[in-house]
DNA sequence: CCGGCTCACG
DNA sequence: CGTGAGCCGG
């Protein structure tokens, strides 16, 4: 059978609205060493990739190799029934086609369970490569979705160029250009307020402004967020979660002239 | 060139929250002794007119009268990509077509800039004449603003009504009538929540409510709103703004009959 | 002053 | 349904 508890749902609950608007549903692939998940947006454009190891679990025991096909909208639902302080068990038969989730408060004055019916979803195995970026640079992510949110009012798309003194993002439409720069921070007062910058080579690209949307709505599983980029190759988007994995966005940038 | 700095973009944050509604754009007159804007609502019933003293900015320079043409809810997107807190700048060459707005973070670690078309307006200068009023009434804008949501329920114009004792607003319509008296205050305890009514006749005018509403909008801008009025002269609403000057708003009185 | 929540609108 | 604005609490 398989059993993974977490002493906190609110986990589980962010990760569920940080892939909600991306993916309609998607495979749950839980072995020994955790849960993974990994799936193209419906659209085929971006790839969210997330890894939960079994030992940030509570409790976990995986007899063997399970896929389980879910439909984000019916977990979104179940898991906004759990309280964010209480405990949550995800429990499924070794070949059943169905999982529970049960949710118990902290004093188990109340505890309540969900069963909702798996899937079968077609499988889409992706390799990613480990790869070297030219750029790495981490920002709080709450300032990552602010300036999504403020640059999508200018276009389409947004062009994130780093160099070694920090990150400019840009966008440029009909109402005018706006660039929101953060220098690398000097100070670290606080660390979830750090902008660090690991550059190889200068990058400058584009992207589209929707899809950086979506990613930020996992701004709230993570204080910082960072954004690995070079050339002709997708950008990762990762916030990290906690002491148990992180959540990775891949999307590949326009290939545009910067005619804009 | 042309040069304004701010400490504090709320300010021009919230004349925008206050003029965005009742003009889709207008014309910053930038001189030497400040920036004025003048301009009849889309309608063409009343009048609003902001005055910023050269010497309530941070920072100001204007080497030559300059007159920018700006649509309004562009503008509005822009500031809405300020941080209260962070420093404006807003940025011009002498005979540019575009004017930049620069927002920066107290501690420098951010700079975003805003580059924004200018437009050729139609202008129409307005002579105000300044007047002696029969009353001139001071509430807490809060307070006004309240009001005019409340009466708003009751019908399309807003009665107003002024003796030494007080200030009487009412309004009529399908579902009943309201009155909403405030007294004169004796005991100022606090100079933001005092009713002040200086009266050399009394008066009792009726203004349509539909653009009480939006004046009202700019009570974030300042404690206090006065209220000048006198019969058949368009009444004045007007807000200080800090240390720098005032947004004024002039409507014309219904000529109706009390009948409501 | 910022973040989360709730309500209203498109 | 998803997004944006206003309100309340930390």
């Amino acid at each position: 059978m398989f059993e993974a508890r977490l002493p906190q749902s609110h986990i589980f609950k962010k990760i569920l609205e940080a892939v909600k608007d991306l993916l309609t549903e998607a495979t749950f692939d839980c072995s020994d060493s955790g849960i993974q998940l990994q799936a193209m947006d419906n659209a085929h454009v971006s790839l969210v990739s997330l890894n939960l190891r079994s030992d940030g679990f509570d409790k976990y025991r995986c007899d063997r190799n399970l896929s389980m096909g879910i439909n984000l909208a019916s977990m979104t639902k179940i898991m906004k029934c759990a309280g964010n302080e209480d405990t949550l068990t995800m429990k499924a038969q070794d070949n059943a086609d169905t999982v529970t989730f049960v949710f118990e408060s902290k004093n188990q004055d109340r505890v309540s369970d969900y069963e909702m019916k798996l899937m079968n979803l077609d499988r889409e195995y992706l390799g990613i490569p480990e790869t070297d970026y030219a750029c790495v640079v981490k920002i709080p992510s709450g300032e990552f979705a602010r300036i999504c949110r403020d640059l999508a009012q200018f276009g389409e798309s947004i062009n994130i160029a780093c160099t070694k003194e920090g990150v400019k993002f840009s966008a440029t439409g009909d109402i005018g250009s706006a660039n929101i720069k953060l220098a690398q921070t000097a100070n670290v007062d606080k660390e979830e307020e750090a902008v660090i910058v690991e550059m190889q080579e200068p990058v400058s690209l584009n992207f589209a402004c929707r899809y950086l949307l979506n990613f930020a709505k996992a701004a709230p599983l993570s204080n910082q967020v960072s954004l690995s980029m070079s050339l002709d190759v997708p950008l990762v988007v990762e916030f990290k979660i906690d002491d148990i994995g992180h959540i990775r966005y891949y999307l590949a940038p326009k290939i545009e002239t910067d005619d804009n």
